[in-house]
DNA sequence: CACGAGACCTGTTCGC
DNA sequence: TGCGAACAGGTCTCGT
């Protein structure tokens, strides 16, 4: 389900409702959701842990965690990736467990109490990781850029400019879509919005990265952050039974419009299978050059 | 390094 | 209606 615009709208959402709650407990529903640590290691750190601060970087939502009990220590964080089914809601009061439910967290505003008797205080409030397909993760780490590392550039960032992309786009050799959705090279795009933003800069998904002449670059860099942009102010895309809330779809130009009218030119929008992953483009808008 | 295929999973939709 | 195939917003790993 999500992309950078849909992760960016649940932090907004998740913000309010979870800094400054403290995690009383985790239930790990389905264990392979947690990459690390062990189920047993995860269960004893995190409990106690108040949550100071909730937000992404490219896809990954990212919970500073600080503990009472070792103020000193290096501060934990809690990572997490919906891949492609995942959700995060939290609930307010009691919470019945739901199917697919992979991880829930436990959560009071009452910090000073859970040292001493976190098993007898009732939640306030829960975390719930909902994920279908189980591609989901979970990190708890002191270490987070041990996970977030080699990420690529933050597109919606001031330091990602149109003359580095240029830069990075031509020591590469390889078609763009493959390319947009490679995360060590930007992060955060995904299909649609790589699909979206190729079409808005009229370049086909199958040109040579090292190709685009500096003026297609920096229409790619705008493109790009504009598509990002007006995902996130409507709320992110909802397709199928997924993702809830979000109008994007309403905006598609070309994702999932295969056969219908380009919206710029009125040609048939046509489909191509890149990488595994269905690719929609304009060939009149959109033509490979030496086609 | 570039690329393709397969794996990881469950659910929905489409064609017959 | 039933039933199998194709497809889905992501990423990792392995082989060429």
């Amino acid at each position: 389900m999500p992309e950078l615009p849909e992760v960016e709208t649940i932090v907004r959402a998740l913000h309010p409702a979870l800094v400054g709650k403290t995690i009383l407990s985790a239930d790990l529903r389905w264990p392979r959701t947690l990459a690390a640590p062990s189920p047993l290691a995860f269960a004893r750190r995190v409990k106690g842990q108040k949550i100071e601060e909730v937000s992404r970087r490219a896809k990954y939502f990212i919970f500073h965690l600080s503990s009472l009990r070792e103020p000193q220590g290096k501060p934990f964080s809690l990572l997490i990736h919906l891949r492609m089914s995942g959700d995060l809601q939290v609930r307010e009061g009691s919470y019945a467990p739901q199917k697919h439910d992979r991880l829930i967290l436990f959560l009071t505003d009452h910090a000073s109490l859970v040292t001493h008797h976190a098993s007898r205080i009732t939640p306030d409030a829960t975390l719930v990781f909902n994920d279908a397909r189980k591609f989901g993760r979970v990190w708890l780490t002191a270490e987070p850029d041990e996970v977030l590392g080699d990420l690529g550039p933050e597109p919606l960032d001031p330091s990602f400019t149109p003359q580095a992309f240029y830069e990075r786009l031509h020591k590469r050799h390889r078609q763009l879509k493959p390319l947009l959705l490679d995360q060590t090279f930007i992060a955060g795009l995904g299909n649609i919005y790589t699909d979206e933003a190729l079409h808005a800069a009229r370049l086909h998904p199958l040109s040579p990265s090292n190709s685009v002449t500096p003026q297609q670059a920096e229409g790619l860099w705008r493109a790009v952050r504009a598509v990002l942009e007006e995902g996130i102010r409507s709320n992110g895309a909802s397709i199928d039974w997924v993702y809830r809330g979000g109008e994007f779809q309403d905006h598609f130009r070309v994702y999932g419009r295969e056969g219908q009218p380009c919206p710029v030119c009125g040609t048939g929008i046509e489909r191509l299978t890149v990488g595994q992953r269905g690719t929609h483009f304009c060939p009149n808008c959109q033509p490979l050059e030496g086609d």
